[in-house]
DNA sequence: CGTTGTACTTGACACAGTGTCAATTGACAC
DNA sequence: GTGTCAATTGACACTGTGTCAAGTACAACG
């Protein structure tokens, strides 16, 4: 069911990017969505099993849309690890405002469905891979910061990348999205690189 | 209503803060509470209009219990802006895991109550007023590292002690509290303060 | 032409959780 | 005793999710 690719299950996805963008994840009901869509609510049913379900999948053809894979090949090729860091940080920060209303409303089922947690534990585990790739480009170097074992520069880079601090700061204190990206560049560069002061 | 204060009223907002804690803030239902509280489902509703009335009282409550004020009198008292940036991250970081459970409860209503929404802004605007007095201390003494204005770094000084942060690093990846605390004052100082290096 | 299958529609309904309402009980005070 | 106040009981409205059954529209196929 949720498995093959219909014309009207494409139009339901579309539909559903559409309304979470607008609504920043917020209150979207399955009626909001079938009504998007041009058809009934239960023909959404049709589709998808649960609505859980069809967040899951937005995710899943959002990402396919966005081509993450391709996003991240510049990162992959760098040619020291402080600059895979650098190009992931810049990667991911840019990637967060066009995932951020579905990924929000993932994030919010997930206090209320176990599956939508683990779409959303599954989503931060990818992110948390490209993390440690970073670090252990620069360990590789011998460029990790002193005072750092691989498992917790992870953790703490991790940590720092998450939804919530770019919520936070672009949000809630305005910030641009190239000035979060700036700052989280910095930041990582100045805790992570050996050897590194740089100001601000 | 909800502003007299009678021994039911604790008893609830003692169940209530029990339940929370217990269940770090999910799926606590009404009646969850009101049994924990040993009383029927609608007398709670005699003493708070609402979930979030309750929920919201709740936090006050703790935050009276907990003594806000008296842990925050060191941070207040220090001698320099350094110290008070180190005293404020301490008091701060300790705090959370003892309101996390309520906290948890007041952040997933505010997804779907104004009201709930209006009180967890109103607890983060606190805290910010937190961090914008220790880097105003640190200004004052001329110890703001450069790059940073007083509004940028008391944002970004915020964004880094908000909850998902720690709840990051503690739930997540396993931190100790302490191990929290110790992470963020290094970064904290590191980033902030002026002429400062230090390592992990 | 009729048959069959598929995608969709309509409308009813079960279920959970919040919040409301009305009638009743029990205790204590005057 | 009578009044009052806190609490109880049980019914109910409302919202949103998810299910079910019957019906319709249309295309493919004999």
């Amino acid at each position: 069911m949720s498995s093959e690719s219909s014309e009207t299950r494409t139009r339901i996805l579309e539909a559903t990017v559409r309304k979470l963008e607008a609504h920043r994840g917020r209150g979207v009901r399955m009626g909001d969505i079938a009504k998007e869509s041009g058809i009934s609510r239960q023909a959404v049913y049709l589709h998808f099993t649960s609505r859980t379900d069809l967040l899951v999948a937005a995710t899943r053809y959002l990402d396919e849309k966005l081509d993450v894979d391709k996003r991240l090949a510049p990162s992959r090729a760098a040619k020291s690890g402080t600059e895979r860091l650098s190009l992931y940080i810049e990667c991911w920060g840019n990637y967060i405002p066009e995932i951020y209303g579905v990924g929000k409303a993932l994030l919010l089922a997930r206090d209320t469905d176990e599956a939508a947690a683990a779409a959303w534990d599954d989503r931060m585990a990818a992110m948390r891979d490209g993390c440690r790739a970073a670090i252990d480009a620069l360990y590789a170097d011998g460029n990790l910061a002193p005072g750092w074992n691989r498992q917790k520069a992870t953790d703490a880079l991790w940590t720092m990348l998450l939804v919530p601090n770019w919520e936070a700061l672009t949000i809630d204190c305005g910030w641009s999205t190239k000035q979060y990206v700036r700052w989280m560049k910095t930041l990582a560069a100045r805790t992570f690189c050996a050897g590194q002061v740089g100001s601000q």
